[in-house]
DNA sequence: ATATCTCTGTGATACCGGTCACAAAATAGC
DNA sequence: GCTATTTTGTGACCGGTATCACAGAGATAT
């Protein structure tokens, strides 16, 4: 077996994908591989397919005619992307661009389909995936409605945390991953500038830290607290 | 046959499943029926099933602590209800409210699952509606940060006339929905003052008209316009 | 090390849109 | 029909946040 199938098939074991198809996936996938900032495709793009992070993170976004930008997720190793449009036959719904040298497993449309037909827990992990994306999508649109900023803001960091969060201590979260005001803002939906005051005010009350380049979460309840609807 | 289930077989060719699969969904569904303003769930509330509209009309929305609600969608005869909880397993994520008396159907997560396991195309559909929604939702969140209330009220306008709408004349759109200044503020995400004042900008400009009680889209290329992000 | 570039912090100002307060109009109920 | 209730229209005011404008701090490169 390649390293490159064996690297796919943990990936989709990683997503929660029982041995057996994560090994008959890995067998239709093609393998490809993108440097920091490349794009895989741009919204409204024609989709025939879907790609597994295997290696490496990438961005999910909408850009604006403006140039201005809105993240809808920072996706990491074992997520799918690009399911959207290879589900409901339309064009590509978003942006997604690597923001680290990445590995990606592409599935074309027609051999998902072949292969889920004849196994249908695919089916039914692919359901589950797009349910959560969906479930997470809402909830990011209900804050968008309710919470000012500095709660989506806490908001942000929290998500951040359940993909890139290390336990420390104990219920302090180190996020690792290097990520900078500007991405935060467009994830949280905010000016740069403000969202750099939210932080401070966190970062005097001692809510939050940053050691080496990293955010930590000191206090996470004061940030749940914040986001709460 | 009962008269429920040539509805409920009506209802599920409506939404684009084929005939045969609407006849057997339609053998494991329980039909029930709402009046109006009842509350089918709330958000929190455990899943154990998903419903299908065969008449009247349902609201999803999210509710936040101080009593103001964000919409997600309207959904009408043909649609499902309920199905993120019923996919991912986790507890209902908004709230589902009748907005006219209706009649539902039932479907339990078992029967779902063993009737889709024994038929594919049933996995194919639901994931097709549940990507459509998924980026429904992720283009409602776009909308939110880079339109400014009058663009994502013509977004508003247009997803409803989606689900509701009817051709006529040459591309003057009726939305056969009865729909108050408050409900589009609650989806366009905005107070009811300032969608009032937006739609009697294009009232005067012949945008928009109001027939007995309907909006009318006069030059939806205009609201498209509003709308681009 | 020094220059360059990108990130971060902070004030000042402007504006979009939320809120309050009613009045007018339309609908529903009796 | 006539009232009660819900919707709709509009002005005035205010607050959160975007925007502009830099200055300092950290990175990166040569």
């Amino acid at each position: 077996m390649t390293k490159f199938k064996e690297l796919l098939q943990n990936s989709f074991s990683l997503s929660g994908l029982a041995e057996e198809h994560a090994h008959g996936l890995s067998e239709i996938a093609q393998p490809m591989s993108l440097k920091s900032g490349a794009v895989l495709f741009k919204a409204g793009d024609p989709g025939n397919g879907c790609y597994a992070i295997i290696e490496g993170s990438m961005k999910v976004s909408v850009v604006s005619v403006d140039g201005s930008e809105q993240l809808l997720a920072v996706l990491g190793q074992g997520s799918l992307v690009g399911e959207i449009a290879l589900l409901d036959g339309s064009e590509r719904s978003a942006t997604v661009t690597a923001l680290k040298p990445s590995q990606l497993a592409f599935i074309s449309k027609a051999a998902f389909y072949r292969y889920a037909d004849e196994n249908p827990a695919v089916y039914r992990h692919m359901l589950q995936i797009v349910a959560t994306r969906l479930r997470r999508s809402n909830d990011a649109l209900a804050a968008r409605s309710f919470l000012p900023l500095n709660g989506r803001v806490a908001q942000t960091l929290l998500q951040l945390s359940e993909t890139f969060g290390k336990q420390v201590d104990n219920n302090k979260i180190l996020v690792h991953y290097k990520i900078s005001q500007a991405e935060i803002a467009n994830m949280a939906g905010g000016a740069r500038e403000n969202v750099s005051r939210v932080l401070n005010v966190w970062k005097r009350e001692g809510v939050i830290s940053r050691l080496s380049g990293y955010y930590c979460l000191e206090k996470p309840e004061v940030l749940r607290a914040a986001a709460e609807l």
